[in-house]
RNA sequence: GGAGGGGUUCCAGAGCGGUCAAAUGGGGCGGGCUGUAAACCCGUUGACUUCGGUCUUCGAAAGUUCGAAUCUUUCCCCCUCCA
């Protein structure tokens, strides 16, 4: 361990945000962080079609690689994506198909590239696809030069074998090629664009440093690995995954407004901790607003998260929308809308109909309940009616808000 | 290969011929309190409904029965122990 005050600025600041877990020689790593730029890799799965918050962090370390200079590489595993991972799983993946795979690396890149600088070109990101060498493997050639490398022994002591095995879950041989292609993977990294770190969450850990192993074996070069911590919420629950559903980094997938209110709902005790790990605002600075109101540092948080990846606009316009939303009378000119047409409400629409139109509920015994439970609003008044008609009377300059609940609120718009 | 145990609603897990859309816990959702937080309290949690009911669920299929998640047969899948 080096001693914190002499440690390389990166290494450093990956540490005081939170990122750090693991790290392979990080004495040796801190120096050649020193002494040169160098380029640092982070694969991501492309069995999505987006990425959600879970790879946020991952993200950020890419970030951080630019941040101080170096250039991250975003290994986009078009090839081992074709395998699965069986790190964390506990089941076989469903297996995609060649044009799900391409369409879904096309926008994942695009995710990234938000965060991402670009113009730069000594940082801007390298993306590279792991198909394109993978696919041309000769397996005997691969047997004799690679696999010769990797002893079952050690394989078997891996967590995410062990752990299938333990449970006598059928790990196909397949799957359990998967750590040799990553680590050959960081391999080709190596030799093609020189990448001498790996970093990854730290379910990675194992095949990070298979892939460092092979590269001192293969080529005696010495390269590094650093994983990073699981983010689990306060609540227990992993990051990233909501029971209703994920938080999707593609506005596609999950708008604008709702990621900005994602973070503002933040658990209390993870406030501090998001600010550090997902804005880019300085430590000093999270350190000396660090007991202000809360709620403020809430909206903070949800404005920087959100400018980051959806725009500075995206995040006023949702910060508004939330304030109009959350305190009162006035529709929210900012929120979410759907139209409506004129014909519908002549054809006398209900109080249900129109909430399955908004798509908010997918069961009109579910919409039943909620009117039932007061949870119903039109433009803030109680519904307690299951057979209310939507009139035309309702529209305030052809608008008219729709709210459930608390945190549900959409502007209806008469078309 | 031999002997047992099991597959139940989002999850865990009861039920073992009618009173079962299925106990209980977790989670979710809604309400209350508050701060769009946590904790706590209450309600709710298959679908459709003219609110009378109707329809689809207990691994799959077939059968017994007035009636099956519950019994029988076949099939599929999982687990434990022995070889």
């Amino acid at each position: 361990m080096c001693d914190y005050k002499l440690m390389n600025k990166f290494l450093k600041e990956f540490k005081d945000r939170g990122y750090f877990y693991q790290c392979t020689g990080e004495n040796e790593l801190s120096k050649l962080l020193d002494k040169e730029k160098i380029k640092g890799y982070i694969g991501f799965d492309c069995t999505a079609e987006s990425l959600h918050v879970g790879s946020l962090l991952q993200i950020m370390c890419l970030k951080l690689l630019q941040k101080h200079g170096h250039r991250p590489i975003v290994l986009l595993g078009g090839g081992t994506t074709r395998i699965g991972d069986p790190s964390g799983k506990d089941k076989t993946r469903k297996i995609l198909n060649e044009k799900e795979i391409e369409s879904n690396i096309k926008s994942i890149e695009k995710i990234l590239k938000k965060f991402l600088k670009t113009d730069n070109p000594k940082i801007k990101p390298i993306f590279v696809n792991n198909y394109l060498w993978l696919k041309k493997l000769n397996y005997i050639s691969f047997l004799r030069d690679i696999g010769k490398h990797f002893t079952i022994n050690k394989m078997l002591t891996f967590e995410s074998v062990k752990t299938r095995l333990d449970r006598e879950q059928s790990l196909s041989y397949m799957e359990f090629n998967y750590m040799i292609l990553q680590a050959y993977d960081f391999l080709e990294l190596n030799k093609k664009e020189n990448c001498s770190l790996q970093i990854g969450g730290s379910d990675q850990w194992g095949n990070i440093v298979n892939g460092t192993e092979l590269i001192k074996r293969y080529l005696g070069k010495q390269t590094y690995g650093l994983t990073t911590p699981l983010i689990t919420l306060a609540s227990g629950a992993k990051m990233g995954k909501t029971e209703t559903g994920a938080i999707w980094l593609d506005e596609k997938l999950l708008s604008s407004y709702e990621y900005w209110q994602f973070w503002r709902n933040v658990d209390d005790r993870d406030v501090v901790k998001f600010l550090k790990m997902f804005t880019d605002l300085k430590i000093e600075e999270i350190n000396k607003i660090e007991n202000e109101n809360i709620n403020q540092l809430k909206i903070k948080l949800a404005n920087e998260a959100t400018s980051m990846l959806h725009g500075k606009n995206a995040a006023q316009k949702s910060e508004q929308a939330a304030k109009e939303a959350f305190s009162g009378n006035i529709i929210g000119s900012n929120l979410p809308s759907i139209k409506i047409k004129t014909r519908d409400i002549d054809k006398k629409l209900n109080i249900i109909d129109l909430i399955m139109l908004s798509k908010f509920e997918k069961s009109k015994s579910e919409v039943r309940r909620l009117i039932k439970g007061n949870a119903v609003k039109l433009n803030n008044e109680i519904i307690s009616d299951e057979k209310f008609i939507i009139t035309n009377k309702l529209f305030q300059n052809n608008y008219l808000k729709l709210s459930i609940g608390k945190k549900r609120h959409i502007k209806i718009e008469k078309d």
